[in-house]
Order: structure tokens, then C-alpha cells, then sequence
DNA sequence: ATTCAGAACGTAATGATATAACGGTCGTGA
DNA sequence: TCACGACCGTTATATCATTACGTTCTGAAT
């Protein structure tokens, strides 16, 4: 069905996401790509949009910047953990939470079409120290 | 405890947003307060501050704009619905599905210190036309 | 009533995030 | 060949947020 190639910039984009335990802004992502011969922020924006409508990449609403999705399961709402001390991020999918979020909302007739779901805090490692 | 009074400003800011069932940005507010004198963003950067620190306003991370706190239940944490057609943003607590995250989040030892969650989506107004 | 310290203020400049507008290139299918 | 759609690069601009600096207000101690 949607099986595209990715193109260059896209591909590009991904990568330096896919490398990142952190969350980069569009910025981020311009300055790591400028080798590549990236200039301007749109080019970033526009790799971001295209990637984000495959489901590839998430935008942590929080922080105005993204991450790699991590994959699969795209029956369930992602929701994030945000360590604030190191930056990492890592994507959980919640599954009887869900139902309940949507129920709380429903109830008042609100049809819900997406989900923000973010939580910071601490990681383990980061807590450990 | 803490029992200051509001200064001129942060009053202004935060009946500006009382009267408004939309999340208002910085921009916004700044608009609407330039009869009263205010002149700089920062200033409406600055009661928004102090009155998120009381827990008077909320901010919506995936609109960047703020909202006025319902008021009460200071214990569970808040959740928003927003309709993505009129704009209206309404404020619930929610209970059992806390839990439910907090879990998800905790049984990797990360510690959660502040959630953000934002549902998008149709009011029950909106969807009945 | 005076003094002092902290909080809040106003002004200006700047930084950070995101989009609009325009025309060019390239691959594909009629 | 031509028309179309997807993508591209450049430039400019819109939108959101903070830093820096010096002044004014306020309230508690003297």
C-alpha cells in the first residue's frame, strides 16, 4: 500500500533521529546535516512532515522536537517518557489507560482523533546516580 | 501559606483567559492588554510564570498557548480535550488511568514528575453539525 | 518615618521555532 | 512529447520565547 522509497532528506533525517536516545529540534537537525549539504530549516520541516505521516517519526509536543518512532504496534497511542536530567526519550504504548483517557473524554460526547501523551521526570539510570 | 495577592498584570492576564474557552497564546493576551498598557511579551511571559506556579493557568504544549485552571482537584493530574474545530479547551482529572501510566513509566524505574496529556479532537457541539 | 531587600516592572534586543511563496528539477504514465 | 505530481532549494517572514539592564514598587525591620 504505502510503500515509497524514502527520499535523500528524509532518509537523512531519520538517520540522525534513529542515532539520537535524545529528542533533536528541527534545528538540531539542520546543523548535524549541513555536511550533507542541507540548508535551510524548511528542508528539515519537510522531511519531518512526510515521515511523521508514515508513522516513522513523533513529535514530542513538550519539547517542540522529535524521535525516531520506535516501531510496530501502531494499534495502540504512543506516550513518552522525557528524562528530564539526560534527555532521553523512550516511547511507551499504554493499553487499558487508553481505553480510560478515551472514556473520560467520551463521556462528554468528545470524539478523541490524537493523543498527547508525555511524562517527565527521571530515568532509572539518571535516578540511580 | 502562600496567600500573596495577584499583581495588575498577572490579574489582567488571568482574566483574560477566564473569559476565553479557547487557549489564548502569549501573542494573544498581549493583543488583547494593549489598552491596559502592556507593551513587551515578556510581561505576559511573566505572569503567565507566576501564575502557572500556582497553579492558575495551564499550558497546552501542542498549541503553545495557556488556559485558565478550572480550579480545584489539585491532586490528580490534569488532562485537556481540544477541539480542533472551535478551539474550545476543557480540563478533566483523571484517576484510575494515572495510575495507569504511572505504572507503565514506573515499572521501567523511571520516575514521573509532571505529566502532559492532551487529547485533539471534536466537541460534542462541533460533531453534532 | 526611614531604610533596605526582594519582587515586579518596562524597554529593547535577540534567540528559537515554524511556515509561506516562488520557481526549478525529475520521474512517470498518457 | 507532454502534462502531472512529488520533491527540491532559496529567500523571506511569521510566530513563540528569553536575556539583559536599569527602575519602581512594596513590605518588613529598624
Amino acid at each position: 500500500m504505502t510503500a515509497r522509497k524514502l527520499t535523500r532528506n528524509q532518509q537523512l533525517v531519520l538517520d540522525r533521529l534513529a542515532d539520537s536516545s535524545a529528542a533533536l529540534t528541527a534545528y538540531d537537525l539542520l546543523d548535524r546535516l549541513r555536511d550533507e549539504g542541507l540548508r535551510a530549516p524548511v528542508q528539515i520541516y519537510r522531511a519531518l512532515e512526510a515521515l511523521s505521516q508514515r508513522g516513522l517519526v513523533h513529535r514530542i509536543e513538550s519539547l517542540n522536537a522529535f524521535v525516531a518512532c520506535c516501531g510496530h504496534e501502531h494499534e495502540a497511542t504512543a506516550g513518552f517518557t522525557i528524562c528530564d536530567d539526560c534527555g532521553e526519550v523512550t516511547e511507551f504504548a499504554f493499553p487499558a489507560s487508553e481505553q480510560g483517557l478515551k472514556s473520560v473524554a467520551g463521556a462528554k460526547g468528545f470524539e478523541t482523533r490524537r493523543m498527547t501523551v508525555e511524562l517527565h521526570g527521571r530515568c532509572a539510570t539518571c535516578a540511580q546516580r
